[in-house]
Formats: C-alpha cells, structure tokens, sequence
DNA sequence: GACGCTATGGTTAGATG
DNA sequence: GCATCTAACCATAGCGT
C-alpha cells in the first residue's frame, strides 16, 4: 500500500506576525475566508448587521458586509438607521433558484449595477466639487489656536440648531418611518485593490478618544 | 458514581434565524466574542488592518478595530474604487461561488442597486435646491431635510477635525513630545448603545461615548 | 499559486453552578 | 446574567497535486 502517513495535520502556531511571506499569504487567505463565513454565519444566525473591512498585507481592501458595508458605516458614524426597501420579498423570491438562474440574474444586475455606480460618482463629483465652495474647507491648518475654538464652538451652536429642524421636519413625517428588519442574514464580499495613496497609519497606542472633544457620534 | 452525563457536547444547528430569543443572546455573545478574536488574531498573525462593526439583535453596536476602526472606516471610504475593477473581482469570485455565496451577493447587489438611485435622487435634488442660490446661505428653517442632514455631516466632520487640530496644537504648546509606537497586533473593543428612536436625541451633543469592554485575551 | 486532503487544534451548543 | 465544563463540531496548518 502506498498510502504514507503524508500529513501530521493541522499544527499549533503561536499568536505573532507569520515571518515567512508566503506563507503568511496563504494563511491570509484562509483565515480571512474563515471570518467573513463567521460573520456570515452570526449573521444569519441572529439576524444582525455586521460590516468588516480588511486591508490585506498587499494593501488590497476586502470587506464584508450585511446587508451593505456602506450602510452599516452611515450607522455607525451617524447612528442614523437605515430604511429597509422592499427589494428582500425579491432576494426571498430567490432563495430557492438554482444556480444557473442566479448566476445569469447576477450578471444582469452586476451590469446594472455599474451603470448605476457611474452615476452615483458622478453625481458625488458634483457634490465634491460642491462641497469646496464652502468657506470652512479652507486649510485648518492655517488657523491658530484660540481661532480653531472659537470656530469650534460656533459650529457646535450652528449643528444644536440644525438638529433641532432637523428633528422638526422629521416629526413632521412621522408617518413615513418603517423600519422593517430583514429576514435571513446574507453577506457579501467585496474587494478592490489600493493603489493610491500610502496608508499611514501607526499602529497606535493612543488611549481611546484622546483627543476627540466629546464628539464621537452624532444621533441622527 | 453520581456523575451524571450531564451533557451531549456541541450539538450541530442549522445556519438560519435562531427562534429562541435567550438562545440567541447567548450564541450572539459567544460567536461575537469569537469572531473579534479571530479578527484579532488575523491582525496579529499577518500584521493586517480590519474594522468589524456589529449591531446586535438589541440594536447595540459592537465594534473592533485595528488600529482604530474610524481610520479604517476613513481609509476605506477615502478609497475611490473604480465600478470595473470592484466589478471584476466581484464576477471572478462569483465564479467559484455556491448557491448561499451567490445569494449573498444577490442580496447585496439590490440592495446596493438601491441604495445608488437614492443616492443619486438625493444628490440630484441637493443640486436642484441650490440651483437657486447657495442654499446654504439661506434660512435654515427653508431647508429640506436631506440639506439638513447633509450639512450636518459635513459640520460634523469639520467639528473632528477641529478638535484634533486643536488638540495638536494644545500638545505642541506644552511641549509635550511622546511619540506612540507600538505595531503589534491588538484591537479595541468598543460598544455603545443605540437607542434608535426616530426623532429624538436629533442635534443631541451628548457624547455618549459609552463604555469600553476590556480584552479578554492578552495579546498586549 | 489555487485546490484538496486530513489530522489536529480550536470553537461552541448545551447543560450546570 | 456570566463563568465553567464537556463533547461534538468546525477551522485550518502542513502537505501533496
């Protein structure tokens, strides 16, 4: 019998950067297929929102999310929960067509999809382009430091009473609010590659919020 | 012997929405747990960045960071991905994908699909309001909601940037000069709750910077 | 370098204090 | 609710193709 003991299995390997590159590679790979199918899982499972962002040791950008990274982001930074749309009754409708149906209504929608992903930058462009006629886009840098407070403290006065019409006109369309949860959890992944600009980011010890001046997330 | 078999051990479920709502806190509480760590030592192991964001069934959020999730959360969103290149990797994955993978991504892709008409809708009708003057110039209280929100974000985000200078400043003028190192794989954890009613807590500056979980495992 | 294999290490469902 | 235990399930390191 030819058959050798070929593998010792699976092991133990302590808990610190992998020195060999390929290696590391490889078990990049592994391990980030194993934590987006965690996350998939407890998303399913308990019907949650997760998003995962994971810059790669090649500086390439994957990510993970449910129902959308970007959404979940939103939520995060803004606390603003997001209106569920009606689109899930399809994705249900869905749920028991075989593969070839959803590989070929994929590509319909991947299609569509890039044309209305052009548009959305496009129309981003345009708010960009809008954003820098605003006079606080002006360097900070500039500014001293008795300036920056006083700023500081007219633009918290001016957010105080934005919210406030802002929660005016909400209560106002009360009736418009439904927030419908999904059902089943699915994910998604995604990844494009990072060619731009150097990530400079340290790892940092820096103590949690050290320098934001209490305010860290707004309630929307 | 009184010793009982008092359990069977791990019993398998099926992926799909746990009922029992006490179960599913706790398999949410232990998986959670589980996925940080294995983002943690994802971190550790390859020396990569990740941000994780969860929202729990109780509409807490949950989050973990290496380094900090908000620079990921920025790099992340600073990134321009090109509709082709995300487009290509996402029909190449979908290639080798099963039947639950390419639901996922179904799933993502309407809701994205979406998510990008509101988007431009919303952008476009920014653009249209401030056709006729600087809309922002003008009285709040003749300000839609979408310009309110807008230009709360931005104000927002003027608002960090404000403190962090300030803070820089602050630190030079004491001459104070401690520079953070530290590379080594460790994360953060993070939760706050959020009590998502809408139309309340709108404009609201409280902080809430909520509480801090320790680490469970020493990776320090 | 991606894929398949498999022994082993690690995670976790269920029960209990 | 949280910690602990157990046994079973699952992920994955190392190797081969």
């Amino acid at each position: 019998m030819s058959k050798k003991k070929s593998s010792l299995g699976r092991q133990k390997i302590p808990i610190e950067k992998i020195p060999k590159k390929s290696h590391l590679q490889v078990t990049f790979s592994k391990r980030r297929s194993g934590l987006f199918k965690k996350a998939s899982e407890l998303c399913t499972l308990c019907g949650v929102e997760i998003a995962i962002i994971v810059f790669s040791p090649a500086d390439k950008a994957f990510s993970f999310g449910h129902p959308e990274v970007e959404s979940i982001i939103d939520r995060y930074l803004t606390r603003n929960p997001s209106p569920e749309c009606s689109t899930h009754q399809l994705v249900e409708a869905h749920r028991n067509a075989n593969v070839r149906d959803l590989n070929m209504q994929l590509t319909q929608f991947l299609n569509h999809l890039e044309i209305e992903k052009k548009r959305g930058d496009e129309v981003d462009h345009v708010r960009k382009a809008r954003q820098m006629q605003f006079w606080w886009e002006s360097p900070i840098d500039e500014l001293g430091l008795h300036e920056l407070l006083q700023l500081k403290v007219s633009i918290e006065e001016l957010k105080k009473n934005l919210g406030k019409h802002a929660s005016k006109i909400m209560m106002e369309q009360t009736n418009m609010n439904s927030t419908i949860v999904g059902a089943n959890g699915f994910g998604h992944y995604d990844a494009f590659e990072n060619k731009s600009c150097v990530g400079m980011n340290i790892g940092s010890t820096i103590p949690n919020n050290a320098y934001y001046l209490g305010f860290r997330h707004a309630y929307l």
